[in-house]
DNA sequence: GCCGTTTTCGGCCCGACTGTTTTCAGTCG
């Protein structure tokens, strides 16, 4: 069975369509939904499921109950599921091609498989076309036109968007609805706000006591070349950059709701939800109102912000890259939120490349550029020197030149910044690592990472892992699981055995901030945060622009419940050799 | 089908928008 039916995203999407196939069928809507929420819970979750399959820690995952669990066992052991199978037997195989789609529910891609007799998305456009659709009862011009875009729109573009373009999309946006006339607040809202790796859409808050007029303009901003939709509450437009973009408008005196509602995640919410109705309370994203006896009486309590709304609940604010229903509600009620590491606890960097190896500036305008950013030390970390191409002698010199080069910046630069020198060194297929232990103590550090031979099997890349974290002269583990998002999978791992290796020998795992590594994942992060592991946040940068992306690491830190306490870079220069374990 | 500070039964979040209707169904977040 190959690996990607085995994701968590492909079995969310089976449970999905087991859902789909129970509604149609009219089964107990609860059932329905029950189904719908393990498979949010699963696509959520932050292990891969197989590996908590072979735990036996499926119960672990909220909304997979004995019945659910059961099923998986059985896929995860043969395949498929036979009570699966049996439930989609009597439906047309066809709606599940389309099932899923935007604004394709179960009852329409039911009704146009089944009407229509089409089995696969060009068949579906063909109907299209021949305007089959339009006559469907039910169905019209409009949901014509509606089907093809969501046909054809997932061709061009499958997948999410990378936080970092998402954040800077919304960044720009958010400051021309500021200058909107009766504009009072403008955030990110959902998956962007909460500073989740990918962003599915990129979706805004507004707070104004004019909707009709801000979304009016809003919708005529110069940077909109197409509006899909606008009414009183929200507005969708296209830029003309491609993206879409949706508004959600509401006045200020609950604007604290809809920030909250619409920050998600949605099974935060739900939680929160039920909180609110055991205290008498009902939540929307209009605003909080009491609820007594199976009823929402009054008028809305004021929420202008979400601290307030928090507080209805007796709780303190949970921090939005917290809110996934992890254990941050019950942290919240116990007063136990962690406060979490920021930017500017971070004070200085040791993942860096230069023109000595594949980065674009040299040493000097790196360090330069950190001076004027306010750190108080780099380490300069090129890719080390083969010693297969330029041989044990030759190795050893470049190291030597580049380390009479670090010498030379000290010189110039040493009392404005501490500069340490080190590298990134690779370990091999055969879990060697590129370098001998006497050429690799030239170094005052390096940085472990595999940078080939990712597709070897599980026990073979943890092997190597761990050599890099045996190794005494490595002290810290490179973007830990080699996942490039939405190009390359993270390679597996054995991270029970990663993370024991890690703290038994004090070595720390980066968090790389790049944008399309953000790796250690958010969820590893908080496993290993549990284990008192410690982390290096670093941009790995390889030109001046690349020192901004720092926000986006500290992003999956904070995500991840990290502490400055669990930054080993978050300490000043001389307490961070010391614990970095810097060789002088 | 799931779940538990109303715990092994009896509940399960809530409202807007769209397109099609003429009072609502489906979908989304």
């Amino acid at each position: 069975m190959e690996s990607t039916k085995l994701s968590n995203s492909a079995i969310a999407r089976l449970l999905r369509e087991v859902s789909a196939a129970y509604e149609i069928k009219g089964e107990n809507q609860f059932k329905v939904r029950a189904y719908n929420t393990a498979a949010n819970s699963i696509e959520h979750a932050t292990s891969e499921l197989k590996d908590l399959w072979e735990e036996g820690r499926l119960d672990e995952i909220p909304g997979v109950g004995e019945s659910i669990a059961s099923h998986l066992d059985e896929y995860f052991r043969t395949g498929k599921v036979k009570h699966f199978d049996d439930v989609k037997k009597n439906l047309p195989p066809g709606m599940f091609a389309f099932f899923g789609l935007e604004g394709i529910g179960p009852k329409t891609a039911f009704k146009l498989a089944k009407e229509l007799k089409v089995k696969d998305k060009e068949e579906l456009l063909g109907a299209l076309a021949k305007g089959k659709v339009a006559k469907l009862p039910g169905f019209g011009k409009k949901s014509e036109d509606l089907i093809r875009q969501a046909l054809e729109r997932r061709k061009v573009e499958e997948g999410r968007i990378l936080l970092p373009i998402a954040f800077s999309v919304a960044e720009k946006l958010i400051e021309e609805i500021k200058r909107l006339p009766g504009v009072t607040r403008a955030d990110p809202l959902g998956s962007l706000r909460r500073m989740v790796s990918t962003v599915g859409d990129i979706d805004i808050g507004v707070a104004t006591d004019n909707p009709k007029e801000v979304v009016s303009s809003f919708t005529k901003l110069p940077s909109v070349s197409r509006v899909l939709g606008a009414g009183e509450a929200k507005a969708s437009v296209v830029l003309k950059t491609g993206r879409q973009v949706d508004i959600r408008v509401h006045n200020p005196k609950s604007y604290g709701a809809l920030l909250q509602y619409f920050t998600g995640s949605k099974s935060h919410n739900i939680h929160l939800r039920k909180i609110a109705n055991s205290k008498g309370l009902s939540f929307s994203e209009y605003g909080v109102k009491k609820y007594k006896g199976g009823k929402i009486i009054g008028d809305y309590i004021p929420t202008e912000n979400e601290e307030a709304l928090y507080k209805l609940l007796d709780m303190q604010i949970v921090p939005p890259e917290l809110r996934e229903d992890t254990g941050e509600i019950e942290a919240a009620q116990k007063r136990k939120i962690p406060y979490l590491v920021g930017v500017d606890d971070i004070q200085g960097e040791v993942h860096l490349h230069t023109t000595n190896s594949d980065g674009e500036e040299t040493a000097e305008v790196m360090v330069k550029e950190a001076i004027s950013l306010g750190r108080e030390y780099v380490g300069i970390s090129d890719h080390a020197p083969s010693a297969k191409t330029r041989g044990m002698a030759g190795a050893r010199q470049e190291i030597l030149k580049r380390k009479k080069e670090v010498g030379d910046l000290r010189k110039k630069y040493g009392s404005k910044i501490k500069i340490f020198f080190g590298a990134e060194v690779n370990v091999d297929s055969q879990a060697k690592m590129a370098l001998p232990d006497d050429l690799l103590k030239l170094y005052e550090y390096t940085i472990g990472s595999i940078h080939t031979a990712f597709n070897q099997p599980k026990d073979v890349i943890t092997k190597r892992i761990l050599a890099i974290l045996e190794n005494p002269y490595v002290n810290a583990l490179g973007h830990p699981t080699g996942r490039l998002l939405g190009e390359r999978e993270a390679y597996e791992v054995d991270w029970e055995k990663v993370f024991a290796t890690a703290q038994k020998e004090g070595k720390a795992l980066e968090i790389n901030s790049y944008p399309s590594r953000l790796d250690l994942p958010d969820g590893l992060v908080k496993i290993a945060k549990d284990k008192n592991i410690k982390f290096l946040i670093s941009t790995d940068a390889h030109r001046l622009a690349h020192y901004q992306n720092l926000k986006f690491g500290v992003a999956v830190a904070r995500r991840g419940w990290c502490s400055k306490e669990d930054i080993v870079n978050s300490l000043k220069p001389e307490e961070f050799a010391k614990v970095f374990k810097v060789r002088g």
